[in-house]
DNA sequence: GCCCGCATAGACAGCGCTGTCAATCAAACG
DNA sequence: CGTTTGATTGACAGCGCTGTCTATGCGGGC
C-alpha cells in the first residue's frame, strides 16, 4: 500500500494536479462542481498531503515551534494546550522545542531548528522572550514570532501578555484589606522578566497604603518549590515574622505552605499564603491556595492566533492584553489577633 | 540572506552535492580529506540542511512523534523530556501529539499526522498503546512503533514497561508491614491498562498475607485528583473506614489527603495515605506521598532509544522493564491503635 | 463579427535533497 | 603490460508538491 499522492487524486478525478492543490489551498478559480469532484476523491482515497513536499514547494512549512525554557510542567503544559488547540483548527503543527538557556550553543541549536525545519514561525515564551540572543538569531533568519509576557521592548513585536504589576498589587491589597501589615514576598530570581513586575506590584500596593517596604519580609527563589521552602524557611524564622506571606508563583508558596505546616503554623489562621499562577498544585494542596490565575492557556492560544494573522496578509494587532483572574482560596485569612 | 543549501557547500568545497551528501549521511567511500574539507564548510557555512527535502527525497524524515492521551502534566512532561533528549541526541525532532481518544475521528486526525509528517515512527503512551483502533492504524501504515507500559499483546511489539503489579503489591504489603489491616484501595478507570495492574497487586498482597479482599474498601477515580477526592470522601464516611488507603495515583491520592483534611484526619496518625507515581505533587503536598515511583522520563528515553534502533537496522530488544521505586515519605505510619 | 477581459484549467519547472547508476582512478593481479 | 577490482566521485532522475506562465472557453461591448 503505497502512499497516495496528488497524482492519483488527479488521475482519478480528471483534472490536473495543479486543479488538486488549487482545492486543497482553497484558491480562487475553480468551478465548484470541479471542486466538490476533487474533494469527493480527497475523501474517499484517504489522500493527506505531504507536508514534506509542501515546504519544499512552497512558502510556508504548515510548522510552527514552540519555544520554552520552564521548570513548571503545568505551565508548560497549559502552554502547549493552548498553542496546539489553535494550530489544529488551522492546519499546523507543532514542534516543541525545550530551550536549555541562552547560551551560544542552545541559541544554535534553536537556529538549527529554525533552519532545518523551515518553521513558519515561533512562540516564545518567558523567559525565552526577553532574551537578546534569541530575538537576533530569529530575526536574523527573518522569522516571525510571537513573544509571551515580555517585558522589554513591547512594541517592537507582536506579544500576548498580562498586567503583572497589577496582578501582584490586587494581591496584595486583598491581603492588607485582610488586615495584614507584614506581609512578606519571595520574589523570583533576578532576570526573569516577570520577577521584577511582581516585586514591584507588592510595593505600589505597600507604599499606596501607607505601609514601609521592610527588606527583612522579602526573600527571593528560584521559583521552585524547594527554593521556595528554602525561602520560606529564612523569612518564618525572622524576629518579625510575617502573617502573612505572597510568594511571587505557586510553587514557591506550596514551599512556603510545607514550611509553615514543618513549623506548626495553622494556615489561615496564624498565617496566610498568597501565591501567583494558580497552576494545578494551587489546587491540590491543603489549604488551597489563594492566587492570581494566569491566562496561560489563553495566551498561548491567542499567541498562536496572532502568529497565524502574521503568517497571512492580516496586520496582526501589536499586542494584546490578557485579563488575570484573582482566586480567593482557603490559605489566606484575617490577621491573627495576638 | 536566502537560505543555504547543499548547492552552496558543494561548490565551495570543489565536489558534487551527492558527495557533501555522503558526508552529511555518514556513508562510506569518502576520502577522509575531502569529508573533512567538506564538514569545515558545513561549519563555516552555517549550513543545516532541510528536513523537508530530506524527507521527500529519501527514507527518512527525521521525525518522530509522541501519542498521549493523558490528563496530568507531569507525566506528558516527564515523557516528552525523556524522548527529547533521546532525540537530540540521534538528530531527531519530536512531534507531539495529544490524542483526545480511540474514536474514528481522534483515530483519523492520528492518520493524518502519520501520512502528512512522513514519521519515521512513533512512541505510544498508555492508554493509547493498548488500543486496537489506533494498532491497527498504524500497522495499515507500516509505521514503526513503541508502546510504553501496554498490557496487551505484550510478544508482538517491541515495548518498554514496569511491573505494576508488583510495585501496588509491594507498597500494600509495606501497608500490612505497618500493622494495617483495613486498607482502602482507589482503583482507576476501566479499561486503562494500568488500572488492572495495580489493583492486581493490591489484591496478591492483600491475600497472600490473609486478608480479604473488602470490595465496601475499594472504590474508583479517573486518575485525576478531583475523582480521587470524591472517591475518597465516600471511602472515608463507610461504617467500617479504613485506616490506610493507597491510591492507584499521585493525583488521587492528593485528593485523598484532601479529603482527610477536610475530615478532620490527621495523616499518618490516624490515616494513612500512599500513592502511586511519584509525580511533582507527591514532593509539594502535606504531608509528602509515600508512592512509587514510575521512571517515566526513563521509560520514554528507552522507548525513543528503542526506535531509533529499530529505524536503523538493529533488531531491537523486544520489550524492555524499568525497574520502579518505593518511595516512603511522612503521609504513611503505624495503623492508630484505637 | 472582432476583440477584450475574465474565469477556469493545465503544462512545466524546480524546491533541496537522496538513490541509482555510471565514470574515474589507483592498486593489484596474472 | 593489459585487466580486474575496489575505492571514490559525479551525473541525473525524481520525491510530491507549489508558483508561474500559458491555453482555452465564454460573455459582452463595439
Amino acid at each position: 500500500m503505497s502512499r497516495i499522492t496528488i497524482h492519483d487524486v488527479s488521475k482519478a478525478a480528471g483534472v490536473s494536479i495543479k486543479t488538486v492543490s488549487r482545492v486543497l489551498n482553497s484558491e480562487p478559480n475553480v468551478r465548484s462542481e470541479t471542486r466538490a469532484r476533487v474533494l469527493k476523491l480527497v475523501e474517499e482515497l484517504n489522500y493527506h498531503p505531504s507536508l514534506s513536499a509542501r515546504s519544499l514547494a512552497g512558502r510556508s512549512s504548515n510548522l510552527i515551534g514552540l519555544i520554552y525554557q520552564n521548570p513548571s510542567a503545568n505551565y508548560v503544559v497549559d502552554l502547549q494546550k493552548g498553542a496546539l488547540e489553535r494550530c489544529h483548527t488551522r492546519g499546523y503543527r507543532l514542534l516543541v522545542h525545550p530551550c536549555e538557556g541562552t547560551d551560544v550553543s542552545s541559541v544554535r541549536d534553536l537556529a538549527g531548528l529554525v533552519l532545518e525545519s523551515h518553521l513558519d514561525g515561533v512562540i516564545l515564551a518567558p523567559p525565552l522572550s526577553d532574551s537578546t540572543e534569541v530575538l537576533a538569531e530569529l530575526q536574523k533568519h527573518r522569522i516571525r514570532f510571537v513573544r509571551i509576557a515580555p517585558t522589554v521592548d513591547l512594541d517592537a513585536y507582536s506579544c500576548v501578555f498580562m498586567n503583572d504589576v497589577a496582578a501582584a498589587r490586587e494581591m496584595t491589597e486583598y491581603l492588607i484589606a485582610l488586615g495584614h501589615e507584614r506581609i512578606g514576598f519571595i520574589n523570583g530570581p533576578p532576570g526573569h522578566p516577570v520577577t521584577e513586575q511582581r516585586y514591584l506590584g507588592y510595593t505600589l500596593a505597600l507604599r499606596s497604603h501607607g505601609l514601609d517596604v521592610d527588606p527583612q519580609l522579602v526573600d527571593r527563589g528560584e521559583f521552585t518549590f524547594d527554593s521556595g521552602l528554602a525561602a520560606a524557611r529564612r523569612l518564618l524564622s525572622r524576629a518579625t515574622r510575617p502573617t502573612a506571606v505572597f510568594a511571587s508563583n505557586d510553587d514557591m508558596a506550596a514551599g512556603t505552605i510545607m514550611a509553615a505546616h514543618e513549623m506548626g503554623l495553622s494556615i489561615p489562621q496564624r498565617l496566610s499564603v498568597a501565591g501567583f499562577d494558580d497552576s494545578y498544585v494551587a489546587q491540590v494542596i491543603w489549604p488551597r491556595l489563594t492566587t492570581v490565575h494566569q491566562p496561560t492557556y489563553e495566551m498561548a492560544h491567542q499567541a498562536a492566533d496572532m502568529l497565524f494573522r502574521s503568517l497571512g496578509d492580516e496586520a496582526p494587532p501589536k499586542s494584546v492584553e490578557i485579563p488575570y483572574r484573582m482566586v480567593c482560596r482557603e490559605s489566606t485569612g484575617p490577621r491573627p489577633t495576638n
